[in-house]
DNA sequence: GTTCGCTCACTTTTT
DNA sequence: GTGAGCGAAC
């Protein structure tokens, strides 16, 4: 490190003074570039220098925690680029998140001031999977149209294919089967491929039968689920050598990130694109292989020398996160296990704080413990954002959110059910998707009796056999059926309401600025009232969120857009301010940091889990410790692991050991909390029972001034947390709120023909015809324009 | 067609 | 202890 900083000091003295003791040991080409200029290499270590700078050829660039991986991959885009080895349209940058694809994106912009849209093919494996397939769908038997699936759609659809196959839907889950047929997409499998017996667990052997079917359906109706994202690429380069040659052409360089979490498909489409120029780039840590039970395979960045041939391993081993004694601790503890590359951290910081270790008697005293040591923080003006609990399993933030909401430490918890898989908005992105598709028969199925409007199952079976018989999509049979006497009056009234709705939507598609045809659908649905009428006190956060999803849409150019969109990122930033103590997974956190960390619940069987244990055994534990290794490294000053005697696992309490890792920690680096009364003797660590006297406190969690409490932070956080409604509301039109009615059941609008109104985009116009609460309005700029009432005001 | 109540399971989670 | 999902009763 030392050395490199001096090295970069010498290139600026070189550049200025023109001359330099070890300029003359550097490459022509790079000492040019130096003349020129090239600032983003500045700053870089020997080792990132050498990883940003080794173009040709395969290359592992093993990048620890904390080593400035993201750095190195988007410095390495902008020296491909500065120096004109490959425009930005033939790299290929791969991630797993959307959120590392977006980070990416705005770094390598920020590096070289290029535009984002410059490289097209920087995106998830799924995204790019998505854009492959539009280019080539015919090939691999899709139509370009085609949707992805989600996992709801997934089940939904395989629940159907159990029942034709009239099995027993308790016996044998869909869910269960989603599962098998995903574990199988991951490593690359079609139907054909699965090895024989290994369908046998699933309904006495069809379960590769089940596969067969569900891919042939999916087919039928012109959809693909995450994992065929890949897998028909896989078919589609495997098939037309043709057009895997084209793209063998097209990308000179191909990147990834992450690469300890790629899957068998995922690594087999990366080494087929890579025969190409061989000019591939990946980025990871086997240290930090955290996903195999999703398919990741850690034997993937593992064999990476033998898979890639010539290909050359480039170690980031200088820390620029933590302070001596946390990584001292991490270290050791990754030490512990066998199936690894190996690399030795190191940091330059001072040693600072040891890790500290505590016992406590169960999970409400750790949660008051560490509640009590963030207030403190928090009154000596430490940023509480800066501070992250990180647990194992979901199921211990409970704890903590209790006695939070208790002590009012505000928090936030990450990772619960992202916006998208809210049922509300995949409800409402259901109907706008119909609108513009009527052919999605999943989507149509989700919504046709929501709200309710009586037609249920009966109706649906009805359809359903008329559409097979007919082959139709669903909405198309529907339509046919309305006309027939096959339903009683009552839901065929009420089915050819509902279509007619869907006409005069789609009517509005072309000219009607979609953020308004959203509200207008989701009111003129019934949808927004069936929440408005639920009394449980969830429906008003659904409210909110669909309120959040009609702004988000006014961020897109078309519904269509926003749609495609939906189907592959999905997460929204809620965007929140005020300073809180993040609680989250292990998981979750990877890729993040905190000057403090908390490592709750360190026990044997919860951590390392016992199911880990149990189902794959010593790789299931080096896992576990993977996960430790990267919960220690998240800490940039301070760690506090803990772990108690007695835990509510599930229903009882149990009493528990602390975990093996705890034992494995360095007793060099680590500070074994001293309990008040002294621990001292019989040499485990610390058991703080005695510690505070901990009677008033446990009653207290039943007791009305508790409930009280919890009930009335509820609802501060409500407003305080969903922040703006109250001053949006002000500020912007309602979209979508609690008073507002099905709109066009309202008799009379408050405009009248002549009006002269203002609209936010199309500016001034007259009101030239009223129908509800949608008008017409005469725009002075932007002519006659269908718009929602609430988007205009009185001029 | 809807609602109620029983049973079951319960680690991690992206696209 | 709790929530989801399914089947049986209204």
């Amino acid at each position: 490190m030392t050395t490199s900083r001096k090295h970069s000091a010498n290139v600026d003295t070189e550049i200025s003074a023109g001359e330099s003791p070890s300029g003359g040991q550097l490459p022509l080409s790079q000492r040019a570039m130096a003349r020129t200029g090239a600032p983003y290499l500045q700053g870089l270590n020997s080792e990132q220098r050498l990883a940003v700078e080794t173009l040709e050829g395969p290359v592992l660039v093993l990048a620890g925690a904390g080593t400035g991986k993201t750095r190195v991959l988007t410095t390495r885009i902008g020296h491909i680029l500065a120096t004109g080895l490959a425009r930005g349209s033939e790299i290929l940058a791969v991630t797993f998140t959307n959120k590392a694809a977006h980070e990416m994106k705005e770094r390598v912009g920020s590096l070289i001031g290029m535009a984002v849209e410059g490289m097209p093919w920087l995106g998830t494996f799924h995204a790019i999977g998505v854009r492959l397939l539009r280019r080539h769908s015919e090939l691999v038997g899709l139509k370009s149209g085609f949707t992805i699936l989600d996992t709801d759609d997934q089940i939904r659809l395989l629940k159907q294919l159990l029942e034709a196959e009239k099995l027993d839907a308790k016996r044998w889950p869909a869910r269960q089967l989603a599962n098998m047929i995903d574990g199988w997409k991951n490593r690359g499998l079609i139907p054909s491929k699965v090895p024989a017996g290994e369908g046998h667990s699933f309904a006495e052997g069809r379960g590769v039968k089940l596969y067969a079917a569900y891919q042939a359906r999916m087919k039928e109706l012109n959809c693909v689920d995450f994992g065929d994202l890949l897998l028909e690429c896989l078919r589609l380069f495997q098939e037309h050598s043709d057009v895997l040659a084209m793209y063998h052409q097209k990308f000179k360089y191909i990147l990834v990130d992450e690469y300890q979490d790629t899957n068998v498909a995922q690594y087999l489409w990366l080494r087929l694109l890579a025969q190409g120029t061989k000019n591939i780039c990946c980025v990871g840590d086997d240290d930090q292989s955290i996903y195999g039970w999703r398919g990741a395979e850690v034997e993937n960045i593992l064999r990476f020398e033998k898979e890639f041939p010539g290909g050359k391993v480039i170690r980031l081993e200088q820390n620029y996160r933590s302070t001596g004694h946390i990584l001292a601790a991490a270290s050791a503890i990754i030490a512990e296990n066998k199936g690894r590359l190996g690399k030795t951290l190191r940091t330059d910081d001072a040693m600072g704080h040891k890790v500290l270790v505590q016992g406590f008697w169960d999970d409400a005293e750790e949660a008051r413990m560490i509640g009590q040591r963030l207030e403190e923080m928090r009154k000596t003006g430490d940023n509480l954002n800066q501070c992250a609990i990180l647990v194992r399993a979901s199921f211990q933030m409970r704890a903590f959110e209790d006695r939070f909401v208790t002590m009012g430490l505000p928090y936030r918890v990450i990772g619960g059910p992202r916006f998208y898989e809210r049922l509300e908005i995949k409800d409402a992105t259901a109907y706008l998707e119909l609108t513009v598709n009527p052919t999605n028969d999943l989507k149509f199925e989700r919504i046709l009796n929501t709200p309710k409007r009586g037609l249920a199952d009966a109706t649906l079976q009805v359809l359903h056999n008329h559409a097979r018989a007919r082959s139709l999509h669903l909405m198309q049979a529907a339509r046919e059926i309305v006309e027939t006497e096959e339903l009683k009056p009552k839901a065929r009234k009420s089915l050819r309401d509902l279509l007619a709705q869907f006409d005069g939507w789609r009517s509005h598609v072309a000219h009607m600025p979609h953020t308004e045809l959203a509200q207008m659908i989701l009111d003129e649905s019934g949808y927004t009232t069936m929440w408005q009428q639920d009394p449980n006190p969830t429906a008003r956060t659904r409210l909110e969120n669909l309120k959040e999803l009609i702004r988000f849409l006014g961020e897109f150019e078309t519904l269509q857009g926003f749609l495609e969109h939906v189907s592959l990122v999905m997460d929204v930033d809620a965007g929140d301010d005020g300073e809180r103590v993040s609680i989250m997974t292990l998981h979750g956190a990877k890729g993040l940091e905190f000057d403090t960390v908390f490592l709750p619940g360190w026990e044997e069987g919860l951590f390392p889990h016992q199911r880990s244990l149990d189902e794959s055994g010593v790789s299931g534990l080096e896992e576990e410790r993977r996960l430790a290794h990267v919960g220690i490294t998240r800490a940039r000053k301070f760690a506090a692991i803990s772990f108690t005697q007695n835990r509510r696992v599930h229903a009882l309490f149990q009493s528990q050991m602390p975990s093996r890792f705890v034992d494995e920690l360095p007793e060099a680096h680590v500070e074994v909390a001293a309990a008040r009364t002294g621990y001292s003797n019989g040499g485990a660590y610390a058991q703080s029972r005695f510690d505070e006297p901990a009677a008033g406190f446990t009653h207290q969690y039943e007791t009305p001034g508790w409930k009280r409490a919890q009930a009335q932070f509820a609802q501060q956080a409500n407003t305080f947390q969903r922040g703006a409604p109250p001053l949006r509301q002000q500020k912007r039109p309602v979209t979508i709120d609690g008073d507002l009615v099905a709109s066009s059941a309202r008799a009379s609008s408050t405009y009248k023909v002549g009006d002269q109104v203002r609209h936010d985009k199309f500016g001034a116009g007259t009101v030239a015809e009223i129908d509800g609460n949608k008008l017409t309005v005469d725009f002075a700029d932007s002519g006659r324009k269908k718009v929602v009432e609430t988007f205009v005001s009185l001029l």
